[in-house]
DNA sequence: TTATACTTTCAAAAAATTTTGAAAATTAAT
DNA sequence: ATTAATTTTCAAAATTTTTTGAAAGTATAA
C-alpha cells in the first residue's frame, strides 16, 4: 500500500470509530490527519486534505481545542495559526475520558441521586430502588475507578494494564 | 418525588446517556422501562408508554435481544412476546462491552494492521508506522484487557475496582 | 381451511445532526 | 486610519438517522 492510501484509509477508520462513539465524524478526521502529520497545519491545510468547508474546519479545530487533544502553534513572524496535535495515545484517551465523564456519567450520577429521593414506601417504590441502587453503585465505582485513571501516569496505566492481563 | 415521575425521569436519563454514546435514544429508554419494571413487558405496553410506533418498538426490541440485554418471557396460554431485561449491571455492561468491542474495536485493529504494510522507507514513511505503532500497541493492550474483563465474573471486577481506588 | 392475533418489514416522513459559505468580526501590518 | 489577512459565526442547505404506520408475513386456534 502507498503511504497516502494508508493515510487516507487511517483517516476514515479513525472517522467512522468516532462517529460511532458519538463524536463527529469530521473532528475525528481532523484529529486523525493532525496525529499522522509531521508538520503543523493551518485551517487550509486541513480544509484542502478533508476537503471540508472553512466553517466545518474550524468548528472542529475549536472542539479539539476544547477537548484538550489539539493544541496552536504560531509560527514566528506568521501571521495564521498552525496546529499540532497530542501524539501521546495515553493523553488522547485521558483527554477523553475527562471530557466526556464529565458531560455525561456525572449528570447520570445526579439523576441517579434525584430520583433515589422517591415518596411512600411501598413494594413499588422498594423494587424500583432496588434497581437504582445497584446502578448507582456501579457507577459510582465507574466514576473514581475513571478519576483514578486520569491523575495516574502512564506507567501506572501499563501495570495495570499488565496485572489485568 | 412522585414514583412515577422518578422512574419519567430515570428513562430520560437513560436515553440521553445512549444517544451521546451512539446507542438509540429510544433503544436505551425501552432498556430503561424494562430494567424497571418488575413485570415483563409486551409489545403494546412498551408503545404505550414510551409513546412510540410498533414498529420502533419492535425494531429496538429486537436489537436489545441481539445485543443480549433482553430475553424474551413466554407466558403460558399467552399469545403474545413479554420481555424482561438483564438486571444485573455487571452483566448488562459485559454484553456492552462485547458488542461494541467486535463492532468497533476490531476493525480498528484490522485497519492498523493492513495500513502497517506500506511501500518505501523514507522518513515519511518511518514517522507514519511510529504513530500507527503506538496506536497499535495501545489498541491492541485495551483489547485484551477487554477480553479478561468480560470473560471475568463480578466478584474479580468488584476487586479490580478495589484494587485501582 | 379460514379467521384472528400478533410480529416483522420497509418505504416514506419527520427529526436531528452536520456542513456549507458568505458575511461579520478580529487582528495585524502599512 | 485604512487595508489586507485570517478567523469566527450562523442561517440555510444537505445529509444522516430515526420514526412511523400500513402492508405483508407468521403462527395459532377454531
Amino acid at each position: 500500500m502507498e503511504l497516502d492510501e494508508a493515510k487516507q484509509r487511517f483517516i476514515q477508520a479513525w472517522g467512522t470509530l468516532g462517529s460511532n462513539w458519538g463524536i463527529n465524524r469530521t473532528m475525528a478526521q481532523v484529529h486523525a490527519l493532525l496525529l499522522i502529520s509531521a508538520e503543523a497545519l493551518c485551517a487550509d491545510d486541513i480544509m484542502e486534505k478533508l476537503k471540508i468547508s472553512r466553517g466545518n474546519a474550524n468548528m472542529n479545530i475549536r472542539a479539539l481545542i476544547d477537548w484538550g487533544l489539539v493544541f496552536k502553534e504560531l509560527k514566528p513572524g506568521e501571521r495564521r495559526e498552525y496546529f499540532i496535535s497530542e501524539k501521546d495515545m495515553w493523553n488522547v484517551v485521558r483527554q477523553i475520558i475527562i471530557h466526556r465523564k464529565k458531560k455525561e456519567l456525572e449528570p447520570v450520577l445526579r439523576v441517579l441521586n434525584d430520583v433515589s429521593d422517591i415518596e411512600g414506601d411501598g413494594p413499588d417504590q422498594e423494587a424500583f430502588l432496588d434497581v437504582i441502587k445497584e446502578i448507582q453503585l456501579f457507577a459510582s465505582k465507574a466514576d473514581k475507578t475513571l478519576d483514578k485513571l486520569v491523575s495516574s501516569d502512564a506507567n501506572w496505566l501499563m501495570k495495570t494494564f499488565m496485572k489485568m492481563m
